[in-house]
DNA sequence: TTTAATACATAGTTTTGTGATGTATTGTAA
DNA sequence: TTACAATACATCACAAAACTATGTATTAAA
């Protein structure tokens, strides 16, 4: 099952989280976070996560720090101040869009039975 | 504020629930109840519904019949057997989808805070 | 009589995640 | 030592899905 559609809108929101949670992250990090703590459900592709991180970047939300471990780069990220804000007003969308929703699909009956 | 992203993915199961828990309903019909039913946070565009329930059509899950109302047409849409099935996977689907989203934005931390 | 609401529809645009592909380092197993 | 998997970055072409804008037409209200 592939709920890609699903995920729309969602990504940023799930990355700023997981920085303000962990401090600082690198890409490659971040995918296998999301795999472990969504039990393998969301899969964060390569071709979804950079662009999404660098476009976070452009909005000034986070910033990078590249690493070498060896000869190998790691490119860090962090919330900026903006982004601390960007977060909580993004996490707090996310849920009260998803507490709408469901509402609307579990609804069994709208309150009007005696009407 | 509009979270057309986040809603991606999501109308469909919307409205199969919908003519689910209604029996019927004709597309302005839909979209007047999801703004009743969301207090206004939720506003589906006509130019999402309509190619929406057409797609939905086109997959055998609902099928439509045309009701005159003085001049004015009204297409009918209603829950096929497929879409019955269909209504009750997708649904679970989002709630699971919705309930692992949960879960990575608001664990305040990983349960490793002794290792 | 003009405007808003009802009621359908579609074409073009935008957004955003994916697949495919590319480069390169490092660890592991044969 | 050699191949393969994992690590780690990146970009391009593509697809899906909702939106804006536009169009037509009836009916109710101002």
């Amino acid at each position: 099952m592939n709920h890609t559609e699903l995920l729309k809108g969602t990504l940023g929101t799930i990355i700023l989280c997981l920085l303000e949670e962990k401090g600082r992250m690198y890409g490659y990090e971040i995918t296998q976070l999301v795999k472990e703590k969504s039990a393998d459900a969301i899969l964060i592709k390569e071709g979804s996560l950079y662009p999404a991180l660098h476009k976070l970047e452009a909005d000034g939300l986070i910033v990078s720090e590249e690493v070498f471990i060896g000869k190998r780069v790691r490119k860090y990220y962090s919330l900026t101040k903006p982004g601390k804000k960007a977060t909580k007003a993004s996490v707090d969308e996310l849920l009260a869009f998803m507490q709408t929703i469901h509402n609307l699909i579990t609804s069994e009956l709208t309150p009007n039975g005696a009407a």
